[in-house]
DNA sequence: CCACGGCCGGAAATATTTTTCAGAGGTGAT
DNA sequence: ATCACCTCTGAAAAATATTTCCGGCCGTGG
């Protein structure tokens, strides 16, 4: 953490031995870049005409002055570069190098200021650069609220589960699906049984197999998708340690939950189904498990990671081609 | 020079003739400085061993070498002035002076907007909480620098494409396979034909069905999966508008894509894959392009949307059952 | 009317950035 | 193992940008 203030002069360059003639090094006035039209103001009395139309230049566009260079600034302000450098010294700076960064910062500043819409719903006629930033202002939110409400306790006897278990069946359908099979392929990289259902039918035959020790995970938004709940209910059943991802903590699906891990639910809209938070929020869940789980056997999943990562590098193209 | 890749080989099968085809480029994509940090990890592994001290060093203190000139700069890191330039232009800048610019608006931007929040890696003996909230927190991270690198110029192209595609193709193998199949579910719900391919052979054979206006997209963090660019060369050469989301701009599967979506590269460690990040920052793409074709064709898609809805719920437990 | 003093811009001097170029080092093929 | 080739790298030249110097201009006061 060398966040220390340099100096403004690097001195590079230069020989040891001649040395001929250097600025005074100490820092007059190094002023914060936001205090500039302030000081624009302040100094303008004490300035010459010239110097007044290169200061207010820059105080009107800090933004577009920064891109300039000495003879252009000059050249807009219908001066010379040495007026220029001149103004610069006043306001402080060592050289109009130094103006030239503080005003890059200060525009920089002013562009992160407004950009207060993000929290407001997409609209039909969003130009697509807001879409970004409104979509991933929201996957924020909603990263955040799910990390929130999440129930640690829960979390941590999941975790506990699925380590000790000698199988686990994940059901999920429709977007679920996908984040059902998203943690089977996890889990199945650091070296346990997982296997991911689309089948409703498959998934119960499967559960039937189950017994107590394995674990059955259903991972369902609206607490109550019936090719779900089914075959959590058969593996509840038999036995099996059981746990609810879903949305709705109060739906049918956590009858048969030993453990229920609880995704948050953002607003949504025309432009943005339901599907796209909650799978954001599944997400972040399945991978809590399954960071909790390579924790907890870091000893054989490390080895398990790395393995796996090994055996895909040889299925890429080979680097030379371009 | 700029780095303009070399007109393609043509398709083997029928020669057309046509013009050779261009991917659109954004050429000097003059980033937001929030963005660099980012940018730097994604172009991090296609840079040489000097460029990669000089970008780790100008993401490790922007501040710090927004005050040193290039030859400070290159005697800090230990390389020489015309790789310090050399990285400014890989980073998108013009030259060193503009990156320098970008760095003193970053720095300003950090200045203000102080991030406390310390994001340290994901220890094995972190309790479960601190797994929580350093997942989350680093999945939002991932999120804005995602946001922040996206080109909107290639995104809306890309939208453009689909909106008008006869047919769309999706190519994806493991994690990316699952984003694949998201895009290929939510392209659906809003009435257009999409197909997410998950075997490579039938890829292939899918892909030599594509003409010109059908779209052909490609999901492949590492950008060198053969599994995927293989059907998305062929894609290409049957005329198909080839769309690439990758991690890696540089990587080979940029070859033979029209557009480029960049997915942004998190920092990993062994309890933390790549897939992780990878996955979360490709799941906004496809969120971004899902919306901006729903805004497109929303007259159309509008009721679509509502009626995959509604015919969702009656697959759905009664309500009255608990 | 002339001398004085500060402001101003042109141009030289200096510093910085960019480009060029040739050697170093590595890679893959034979 | 050797060789050809290709990329990376830094030194130095070339091009730009910045700073300094200097002398002219203009208003003011003697």
């Amino acid at each position: 953490m060398n966040e220390v203030k340099e100096s403004f002069r690097e001195g590079g360059g230069d020989g040891d031995g001649a040395a001929p003639r250097r600025r005074t090094e100490t820092a007059a006035a190094a002023p914060a870049p936001a205090a500039l039209t302030a000081k624009v103001r302040t100094l303008a009395p004490s300035m010459t005409r010239s110097m007044q139309r290169v200061a207010e230049a820059v105080a009107a566009d800090p933004a577009g002055c920064a891109a300039l260079t000495v003879t252009g600034l000059a050249e807009l302000t219908g001066t010379s570069e040495a007026t220029v450098v001149r103004t610069a010294r006043l306001l402080g700076y060592p050289g109009y190098r130094d103006l030239r960064l503080a005003l890059a910062g200060l525009a920089a500043q002013q562009q992160s200021g407004r950009s207060p819409a993000v929290t407001a719903d997409i609209a039909v006629d969003d130009p697509i650069a807001e879409v970004v930033a409104k979509l991933a202002h929201d996957e924020q939110q909603t990263l955040a609220d799910t990390a929130a409400a999440l129930d640690t306790v829960q979390l941590g006897a999941a975790v506990t589960a699925l380590t000790a278990a000698r199988r686990t069946d994940i059901y999920g359908i429709g977007a679920s699906g996908l984040v059902a099979q998203d943690l089977a392929q996890k889990l199945l990289r650091i070296g346990l049984v997982a296997h991911a259902h689309h089948d409703p039918h498959l998934a119960v035959t499967g559960a039937v197999q189950l017994r107590a020790g394995d674990v059955a995970i259903a991972i369902t938004h609206s607490g109550s998708t019936s090719d779900v709940i089914e075959p959590l209910r058969v593996a509840f059943d038999h036995g099996a340690t059981t746990i609810a991802i879903t949305g709705r903590p109060d739906g049918p699906v956590t009858q048969y939950a030993d453990h229920v891990l609880t995704t948050s639910t953002a607003r949504e809209s025309e432009l943005r189904p339901a599907a796209m938070s909650s799978r954001t929020s599944q997400l972040l869940v399945i991978d809590c498990l399954f960071t909790g789980v390579t924790q907890r056997t870091y000893e054989t999943a490390a080895p398990a990671l790395a393995a796996s990562y090994e055996a895909l590098v040889h299925r890429r193209v080979p680097r030379g081609l371009r």
